[in-house]
DNA sequence: ACTTGACCTTCCTATGACTGGAAGCATAAG
DNA sequence: CTTATGCTTCCAGTCATAGGAAGGTCAAGT
């Protein structure tokens, strides 16, 4: 199978493909033409790489899930580590996120948004003493 | 004011400084020894900036809402477009991640983390078909 | 005058996870 | 025989910095 096929099975870019083989995620065979000849096996472990990536896991915790997943006498334990991990940095992110849309709509909400140049969003980037925010709200 | 001070002031570090310089952001002048002056205009740019990165604006944003702020005829609508639009990439953001961590926190449950192999988060992983999730939920 | 240490300068490299593109070989169809 | 598609490698770019090397400047202390 060359690389277009897995591309479209696997529904990861072949030039994602490629980057995985140079970062040795993955070590397809070589047809004579020097073709990349993907077996069942790199099918495989491609789908489950495109999954751990869309769950967010970075390519490292894919390095060693992809391990822990060829390994037969590992323990989940060590597998939930790296999800917990993962949970908790997701975590952090939705909550730095959500600290950040709050003040914003706030901000949004209260401009007006039109012709005039008064603006309190501009107002508060550029009054704020460094690290407080002056926007201040009911609750 | 050399750039130790601006760097204090500000609250960015002082590499950060230099790379705003970089790409055109701020302009400071200079002193006879080569050293960066900067103006209390240049420290007003500065903690705009960084309060603007805080909230998640790109440094195009960024530029975008300096030239804007400079702008005495602006219309107020202008900053609230660039707001609004990036408050939809915050919230397409927390969406993508919240949807992350509803099916990560399911597999991790499921996960007994113990010495056994048998683990529900590598095979949601490995038997995945592409872009299809297996995990099944009552609610 | 000399040294130490703190501060400043520029320049180059690295990050993460790709993406885009150029130059060139392989293969299949018409 | 041409054309078109697919494959190869290699190099550069993305974003917003961070790290570090090599060297100039300045104020204080001996």
């Amino acid at each position: 199978m060359n690389i277009g096929d897995a591309a479209q099975l696997s529904g990861l870019p072949a030039k994602t493909i490629r980057y995985y083989e140079d970062i040795g995620l993955i070590e397809p065979l070589r047809s004579a033409n020097g073709y990349r000849s993907f077996r069942e096996s790199d099918l495989h472990k491609l789908t489950f790489l495109g999954r751990a990536r869309s769950l967010g896991f970075t390519i490292d915790d894919c390095r060693t899930l992809l391990t822990l997943y060829r390994d037969r006498s590992r323990a989940s334990a060590d597998v939930k580590h790296v999800a917990q991990d993962h949970l908790a940095c997701i975590d952090r992110k939705i909550v730095e996120l959500t600290e950040m849309r709050r003040t914003l709509s706030h901000l949004v909400e209260a401009c007006a948004g039109d012709d005039r140049p008064d603006c309190p969003i501009l107002a508060d980037l550029a009054a704020v003493a460094p690290g407080q925010s002056c926007v201040r709200q009911s609750n």
